[in-house]
DNA sequence: TATGCCGGGTT
DNA sequence: AACCCGGCATA
């Protein structure tokens, strides 16, 4: 559990991190324009976020106040950073105003005073001696109250969370410098950022509560920021799920090379889904290795429209059957079996990702091919119709596989229905035309099928009752194994009439097998 | 070698 | 289209 929780912490806070980040360019406008988007977000949520940001902004706004009473007043010769030109500067306390809550601060390097708001500066000494103050600190806060925030992150100057929610502050007092920071700090800073971010990405998964385990030097902690940024989309999406389906809550597995912008880190988080969400993903940022936790063989499952000449790809199930719905069946919601169809017509693809730098689509994500992934299938092949309960438990498994697999009677069946209904349809012969029988077969023909269906292997032709054709379109599992490049047909295992009726019996035998013909009455 | 079936011929 | 068969491929 706290394991977990740790690392989560770990993740976040490494987003925290990230965000503040830009400070370290020295750059305070970007941050500015960062930020800013996220409030209104925030303030829109319904979460405990917002009113985290509803006591944050009322607490900018009375900042004054809260900060004679919260916060300790800065000492003269305490040694600050404060923002200056863009940059941080060391910087000694001259004095420190509790009613305008401004500090006019003395620059080492500059050697003149500027004025800043006390909440712009940031206390160094913490960084002198990081661990007993911090751990200090941490006593406080623990309850999380948003309001006491201020505090814990006043006193832990190097947490770089607290930039999410606290714009202007956050800038100079997040800029980290190489010093490591407190856990407590981190905790509730990450914490924050955590919220922050989750909440915007609509993330379920907030409520953990704060832990820490980061005991990564701040600095180590900012590279892997960024290091891992790219990780993260691996890790952090997890899995399956990525690009995949956005609707279907599936994570996306963003691309690996890291990108630093703020879309980033909410893209990052928008994936990382529900159930296992944090807990999985937040590996990467447990701060052991960057590297570990590629999950480059992941399978990604996705869907495709068998209709002829379609193709078309999707992530998630439900996107597939709409479109076949839509597209291919009609809306006509008129028939159950309509419904019962879409299932037909598509098939799942396990999709290898192979830490794909791939960017992440909208719900169809067509260009597979432009995937490093590995499909098991071709596009270009319809071929393994999969049953809805059809397994993922065993992804890599190859088409041919599936058809192998297809029990031979049931081809038999299919086949013998091609014959009797569909003579001009030879079945199994290559995907292309599996694909056509199955739809013709599902559409337009099943009805007529069924009440065709004849003879079994018994000889006096007791034909027993099928399973309802669109069931045995369900269990279609996969094309025929047939790939013959060439011309004949692979002898198939299934006795012929010939040997089910014996040459004595040959007016028994299948019209085929008498003309020497494949036999359709006993298809492979 | 028996069998399955293609290709092609005949009716 | 139905029927037939030579001949090849395969088990």
């Amino acid at each position: 559990m706290a394991s977990v929780l740790s690392r989560r912490l770990g993740k976040r806070s490494l987003l925290g991190a990230r965000i503040s980040a830009p400070p370290l360019l020295g750059d305070g406008v970007l941050v500015a324009t960062q930020i800013p988007p996220l409030q209104p977000d925030l303030s829109k949520m319904s979460s405990p976020l917002a009113s985290y940001e509803d006591n944050h902004s009322k607490e900018q706004a009375e900042e004054s106040a809260n900060q004679n009473q919260n916060w300790q007043a800065l000492q003269p010769g305490q040694k600050v950073y404060v923002f200056y030109n863009g940059q941080e500067n060391a910087g000694l306390v001259d004095h420190h105003d509790l009613v305008s809550n401004e500090v006019k601060v003395l620059l080492l390097e500059q050697g003149f005073h500027i004025c800043r708001k006390a909440t712009e500066v940031r206390l160094a000494e913490v960084q002198v001696s990081p661990l007993p103050t911090l751990e200090m600190d941490h006593g406080t806060p623990t309850t999380m109250g948003y309001s006491s925030l201020p505090v814990a992150m006043e006193h832990s100057p190097t947490t770089a969370p607290v930039t999410v929610a606290s714009v202007p502050r956050s800038v100079s007092r997040n800029i980290d410098v190489p010093k490591r920071k407190s856990d407590a700090a981190v905790d509730m800073d990450e914490m924050m950022a955590a919220m922050v971010l989750t909440s915007l990405s609509c993330s379920p998964v907030v409520q953990s509560p704060p832990n820490s385990d980061t005991s990564i030097p701040a600095s180590q902690a900012a590279c892997d920021v960024w290091k891992e940024s790219g990780d993260m989309s691996d890790g952090g999406s997890s899995t399956t799920s990525g690009h995949w389906s956005g609707g279907s809550g599936i994570s996306t597995p963003s691309p690996p090379h890291s990108e630093a912008s703020p879309k980033y880190a909410s893209e990052a988080f928008s994936s990382p889904r529900a159930d296992d969400g944090f807990e999985t993903d937040s590996d990467p940022f447990v701060f052991e290795e960057p590297a570990p936790r590629k999950r480059k063989n992941s399978v990604k499952v996705m869907y495709k429209c068998l209709w002829p000449s379609c193709g078309k790809v999707l992530r998630s199930i439900v996107g597939i059957k709409r479109h076949v719905k839509t597209q291919h069946l009609g809306d006509g919601a008129n028939s159950d079996q309509r419904k019962r169809e879409e299932d037909f017509y598509y098939t799942e693809m396990q999709v290898k990702e192979e830490a794909p730098p791939e960017p992440v689509g909208t719900v169809a994500s067509p260009p597979l091919d432009s995937s490093p992934a590995v499909i098991q299938q071709a596009l270009s092949k319809p071929e393994a119709l999969v049953l809805d309960q059809a397994t993922p438990l065993e992804p890599p498994l190859p088409s041919s596989a599936l058809s192998q697999s297809a029990p031979s009677s049931f081809w038999h069946i299919q086949a013998d229905h091609a014959y009797q209904a569909l003579p001009s349809i030879q079945i199994p012969v290559s995907p292309h035309i599996f694909t056509s029988i199955s739809w013709a077969a599902a559409t337009s023909t099943i009805p007529t099928l069924s009440p065709v269906r004849s003879r079994s292997l018994s000889f006096s032709e007791q034909q027993q009752q099928q399973p309802p054709p669109i069931l045995k379109s369900h269990l279609i599992v996969a094309s025929p194994p047939r790939a013959p490049s060439g011309t004949r047909k692979v002898r198939g295992e299934a006795k012929k009439c010939r040997k089910v009726y014996g040459i004595e019996h040959r007016d028994q035998w299948c019209t085929a097998c008498r003309w020497k013909k494949a036999c359709q009455r006993f298809l492979d």
